[in-house]
Order: structure tokens, then C-alpha cells, then sequence
DNA sequence: TGTACATCAGTGAACGCGCGTTCACTGATGTAC
DNA sequence: TGTACATCAGTGAACGCGCGTTCACTGATGTAC
């Protein structure tokens, strides 16, 4: 986490040892305050005490750091939800987990959550056959082991579509303050859980009785 | 509609007659195309046959023509959910026409509605004492309306923010191509109808049969 | 109806700026002997 | 253990570009008489 340099004018060495992860991890913070549109390399480099130039080294140019982004972000959040689905407690606790898990990445991580929605060339549901199982196959398992009866012949991956729209939702209009907040509102933790009990729940049924 | 001047070249005459409009019109293309953190003035000006200065009679700077694009969205799309909401047929259908109102319109205005979303200062939910209700309003209207009888004790505030939350994040994925489309799968309308029925059903029920 | 003139809505040249990228270079590192 | 040298990872200067914005200007429009 530490930079081998701490700051300019503390130079240790030439070289800077962990550039790379430093560049990674300078773009992700500044994708985060303004955007996969307002993220620089000279910001990104004066930022770790570099000279723009020597992100050559590491990185083909800018586009190829944002790639990078995505992938380490698309990598992360779906560590975060395979550990909420392996957790302890019964399926439906794991499942919920799972949902937390998810609007958390995107509060906590929005750099990330931003470089893999903003950034074109990682769509989150196309796998074109990845290593590990991506966030929404996750998602698509989750439902179908901790529902296993199903959902009243409504297909599963169906379910599963809505449940991620209710979250990438409520995730994008809590990001951006539009969600309305204050004493008495519901946090977006709140509207996940009774919203996805809902749709799993009313999955299926013909009309409402109104 | 149609430029008082054809292009560049056919300058009917040294004044526009209609500049500030047609601004607009271009602002709202291009960010349609590449996104607000895209958008460029020197292009506008270029697509509608006048120099970049000649803006600034009308604006006065970059952040003002985006926040008139914002505010023509919104008003937009208001004008659209009112409509649905007050065309022929059951409360029900009135209500579902209403989803359908505004995906079509995040699909076909993709301009404006990423200038809604993506810009500072006019956020959707909170009303600075505007002249007509918002969108929020409309659609929570709406559900009162609908859904006369309540949900179960649920606040129909709390059932209105899933329900935008589903349709906000449908929009969104749909729009950068996350949704995974192809036959067999179900469009963004079918999600939504389905969506919104389990949502406004499911509601205030304690927990689910597995 | 015609003329003088104020007002308006554009032009076009220029500016300072920050961007992504390139290039020849040089200091640091590590390996062979 | 010490030295020669290849390789690596930075520097720093420079580039061309497009951006938003300003300014003095000028052509077109409309109004008063």
C-alpha cells in the first residue's frame, strides 16, 4: 500500500520499485472523485511522484490503465460476493450478505464500480470464458441454491436480472445523491433487502389483488 | 427542427435565428453519443454552422448550456410520465404505461437522460419548490393511486424509491450494453412490468416461503 | 415611404492551458566471470 | 569479492492538439422620425 516514495522532493531511489500498483491505485482514487471522463495521467502520475512519460513503461497509454482498472475492480467485487455466498448462516442469510456485499463494493469502492460500468469492453455479464465465475453467474447460483423450489416457473436468470437492476440501481442513485436521505428515509441497505425478498417472493404470480 | 442554416456554406444569413435552440438540440446529440464528460462546445458550435463564441450570447459558459440541457430532460420527461399517467384505461395499465414512458424515453433521449443523471445541481428527487411535480412525485402519485389500498403497512414513499431504483437501474444497464440481450431473453419492458408487480405485491411481506 | 441610428447577434483571431504521447537520455540494478 | 556490462525503469524536454474563453470588430435588424 505504502509508496516506496512518499512524496516528491523524498526521492529514495531512482527507481520507484511499485510503480504499476501505485498507478493503479492513483487512477482508481481519481476515477472516483471525477469520473472515468475526468481522470488524467499527469494528474495519476504527479500524484505518485512520477514524470507522465514513465507510465509508458507499465502501461501501453491511458486506455489500457482504465482496462486495468475494470478488470482489478471486476476482480474484487466478485471476491466480495463469493465470500458472502460461502459465509456461514442459512442460505437466505448468505443471500442477503450478498446483496450488502454488493452496494457496499460500490460505496466503498466507486472508483471501480465506475471503471467497470463507465469503461467500454468489460461488460459484467458477458464471460468470454473467464477464469473465475463473474459477478452475475454468482448471482444467478446464489438465487437458485438458496430458492431451490424456484420461483412459480419463472426462470431463475430472470429473477436474477432483476435483482441486479434493483441493486445497480439503487447503488448508481445513492452515488450520485439522488436518493433522497434524512431522518425517517430508508437507507439503500433497507430498500435491497424488502425489495428482493419482494421480487423473489412475487416472482410468479399473475396480477396483484389490487 | 430544421436548422435555419443547411451547413456550412449555405449561410442563409449572418444571423442564426434560431442559435440557442439549436445548441441545445446538438449538446443533446453529442452527449447522447459520448456522454456528458464527452461533450464539447467547439463541437456544437461546429455541427450547427457558427463559431464557438457565438455561445456566449446565449450562455454563459459550458456548465449553463448543460444545466439548460438537464432541466429540458426533466421537464421532458415529467411531460411524458404525466401523460401516461393520465391516458385512458385501468389505474393499473395507467401505472404500467407509466414504466414503459420511462424506459422509452432513457432509450430514445439517451442525451437527456444522462445529462439528468451525470450532471451537478438538478438532482430528480428533491424539489426546490418547482412549478410542476417531479418525476418522483408522479410516479409516487401514481402508486397511490393505484394501489389504493396500501401495501401492507409499507410506506408507499419506500415501495416508490425500489420501484425507481428497478426502473433506474434497467435503464442504465440497458444503455451500456450490460443487459444481455439475444433470443430467449427477456427485454428491459418484460423485466420492468414483472419487476414492479412482485415489488408492489411482495411488499410488507415478513418473509419469503424457502 | 425613406433615412439615421441604436441595438443585437454574429465573426475571427488570439490567449493560455492541460492533455496524451514520443524520444533520446541516464541513473540504478543485477548478472557473468 | 570485485569489476564489466547488459538490461531495466526512470527523466526531462518537446510536440501537436483541442479545449473554453476573451475581445474588438462588423453585418443585419428594427425603430424613430
Amino acid at each position: 500500500m505504502r509508496p516506496w516514495r512518499e512524496g516528491p522532493g523524498d526521492r529514495r531511489s531512482y527507481h520507484h520499485g511499485n510503480l504499476k500498483e501505485a498507478l493503479i491505485e492513483a487512477a482508481r482514487r481519481f476515477i472516483a472523485e471525477r469520473g472515468v471522463g475526468g481522470f488524467t495521467l499527469v494528474d495519476a502520475a504527479r500524484l505518485v511522484g512520477v514524470t507522465p512519460a514513465a507510465l509508458y513503461r507499465h502501461f501501453r497509454g491511458r486506455e489500457a490503465l482504465l482496462e486495468e482498472v475494470a478488470g482489478r475492480g471486476f476482480t474484487d467485487l466478485a471476491e466480495r460476493l463469493a465470500r458472502a455466498l460461502t459465509s456461514r448462516g442459512t442460505p437466505l442469510e448468505r443471500f442477503t450478505r450478498m446483496g450488502e456485499a454488493y452496494l457496499a463494493f460500490a460505496e466503498e469502492e466507486p472508483g471501480y464500480y465506475a471503471a467497470i460500468f463507465e469503461t467500454r469492453g468489460a461488460p459484467m455479464a458477458a464471460s468470454d470464458v473467464p477464469p473465475r465465475p463473474s459477478p452475475f453467474d454468482l448471482l444467478l447460483e446464489a438465487l437458485k441454491s438458496t430458492f431451490p423450489d424456484g420461483f412459480g416457473g419463472v426462470e431463475p436468470r430472470f429473477v436474477a436480472l432483476e435483482v441486479w437492476a434493483l441493486s445497480h440501481g439503487l447503488a448508481t442513485l445513492s452515488a450520485s445523491a439522488h436518493l433522497p436521505k434524512g431522518p425517517g428515509m430508508p437507507d439503500k441497505y433497507e430498500l435491497l433487502r424488502a425489495g428482493v425478498l419482494a421480487l423473489v417472493h412475487g416472482a410468479g404470480r399473475p396480477r396483484p389483488s389490487a
